[in-house]
DNA sequence: GATGAATGAGGTTTCATTCAT
DNA sequence: AATGAATGAAACCTCATTCAT
């Protein structure tokens, strides 16, 4: 019975879990999370859908497990842009250039993020909205003090600057991922990054 | 007592429809489309359930009527903003004034806009995708002319500037759904449109 | 005034609950009653839906009305089959022609008494069987008069022969309309009516 | 206690989706099919109604899958009755004793395949007509066999004749349904067998 | 761990019928 | 007589979740 033990120990929990999650990360991207069944996510990770449940405890944790998944790297990327460089253009490139190839690596990744999660925040528990803002609030806080060494003009508030470049990112990605703007490739695909950060700080009049 | 007659046909049946279609809104934007019931709906507009089939084929075509009876309006504007001024920065000016006075006006109706319309687009039928990408293409159109002006840098694609512009905006009016950026009143309203604009145009670096 | 009376004025009640009653047929025989709804009749008839309950109780009623106009002809046939002729394979063709020509006048009504009375019958009240009942006893009691007479034979219940018989022709206008069995035309429709009676009465077998 | 075990898994799958046909079968046969809820279904089988849905897409396929596995058996028989005798009679007999030997031992299964499909075949899927037709056919060929052996009269269409045969059984059977003709026991079932038989083979005329 | 049968709350949708106008 | 807005019971169906095996 050993070749048979072996065959169902293919994966470990953490693997199976993992294939699960990766599972659902594509069905939610390819239907949005409230038209995907469990049913859908077990089938495509291949296994019965009551096996789901013996690695989540329901479906909004599944969605919850990617957010914190994810979120947790550009949180993380983001607070290690200060100890890199003390260059602002620097500093943006590494955020947008984490954005823009997390899109190239794993676009269903950012699909549900960007769709399923950022819509549905309102709607949720608190803690989710707070790591939004703590984002936001970690480039606020880069911006500011950038402000202070006189790098940005003083009239502009950091936490509404925050939005302005990830609502320019997040649009972006928008359109790669509805297909309406093509995405770039190679070295064009850096042109862009450090086109977008060029755009943000000194916009777009020729000068 | 006809004029006061309160029972039935207090509205005509326009009217009635659009007493169904302001609940749909506000109820769409306080629980979000897929929390929301037919039923809260009815409620919300005080009438039998029953009713809202009268008016609209289904829970979709709510929603997609919505759709319709505002997108349409950020369409018009900008389709009407060339005959209003030929300065780049007063177009834009008069973009993000729409959208801005949009939200203090019917923040509901920005909410659905934003949240359960442009996010779920992808999973929309194609006819949804075609319209936004006519406001992007519109405006894209715009920057185009400019650029050919001289106004704007020659490397960037119109089409491109088009999606920070509007993720710009979309971002920060998410800011303002979610609660986490403060929306500025009165003459601050002002300055905050005066500042985007600048932004996209300057950027943010202190001259 | 009178021009516009004369207009809304049209038909007389008698003939609008007529109108509204052939549009029942043609409805219910397309679509069958169940998936037949008011308004289907209403549009049918060029009517609002409404006015279909100024002339009928609710939607059984119409049934009920179809049924009652027309069964009543087939019972009068019968009944007065007796006065027309003492043969029987004439009596016998009497009832087939009426039955056959009844199909090719109005093949719908036919559809509808077939189909959706006759199938519903069991869960009707009373008198709808009764009703049918009372036909399949007056031919059995012209049998069973034959029968006395020696025309038929005796080991034969004329009850079970009635059913026989009007399964016959069920079955053969079951055929014309579900398109399965070719109606005759002309001379041809007539041997067809003569030739079920042979069967009936002489069988298939070749003397 | 495991053999006894009552709450779940009495039965294999195969097993509960026989008991919901079944029950369906019961309920259909005595509410009709359209008065008939998947709950009333659910409640005979004893089971929640959500396991309907379990076994069959919707309930229109539970009337399918009746059809399917009664019908079937009818065509098998009429297809095998020329492997089992030469006899144009013995032939008829072995079809007129299978479906009044059905409706003794499944009345409800004979109400529901006359009642529910025979005459609302008209609205039902193409295939289904065909499937009825196939059995006509299949008798008119064997009778067309006979006719050309000379068992049977020349100028009598077979397809025509296969009608009147079925067209007899059927209203036999909707007789006993309805309770308006009442079945006979033991010999004199045999005997009516035979007397349809010799009904439909040398008629009612005494000779 | 793994399976999938079983459950039933929850929601959508239909449409016969009523009734104010 | 005529209209069609309004009502809400009723039924279908979905699917997240539980749990026996």
């Amino acid at each position: 019975m050993p070749r048979t033990e072996k065959k169902r120990r293919k994966y470990s929990a953490e693997e199976k879990k993992s294939l699960i999650l990766n599972s659902a990360i594509r069905v939610f991207s390819q239907k949005g999370f409230h038209r995907s069944r469990i049913s859908d996510i077990a089938d495509e990770a291949g296994v019965a859908y009551g096996l789901v449940y013996h690695y989540f405890e329901n479906k909004q944790e599944i969605l919850h497990t990617i957010f914190e998944n994810n979120w947790g790297l550009l949180t993380k990327v983001i607070d290690t842009v200060e100890e890199q460089t003390d260059d602002l253009s620097q500093k943006l490139l590494l955020i947008v250039s984490f954005m823009l190839d997390a899109y190239k690596l794993a676009p269903d990744i950012i699909q549900v993020m960007v769709m399923e999660i950022a819509r549905s925040s309102k709607f949720l528990k608190e803690p989710k909205i707070e790591a939004f803002e703590k984002a936001f609030s970690r480039l606020a806080e880069i911006l500011s003090h950038h402000q202070k060494k006189g790098d940005i003009a003083t009239d502009l508030e950091p936490k509404f600057l925050s939005y302005c470049f990830f609502g320019i990112l997040e649009l972006i990605l928008t359109g790669y991922l509805l297909g309406t703007l093509q995405p770039k490739n190679g070295e064009q695909h850096e042109a862009c990054k450090a086109s977008l950060v060029s755009i943000f700080l000194h916009g777009i009049i020729k000068r």
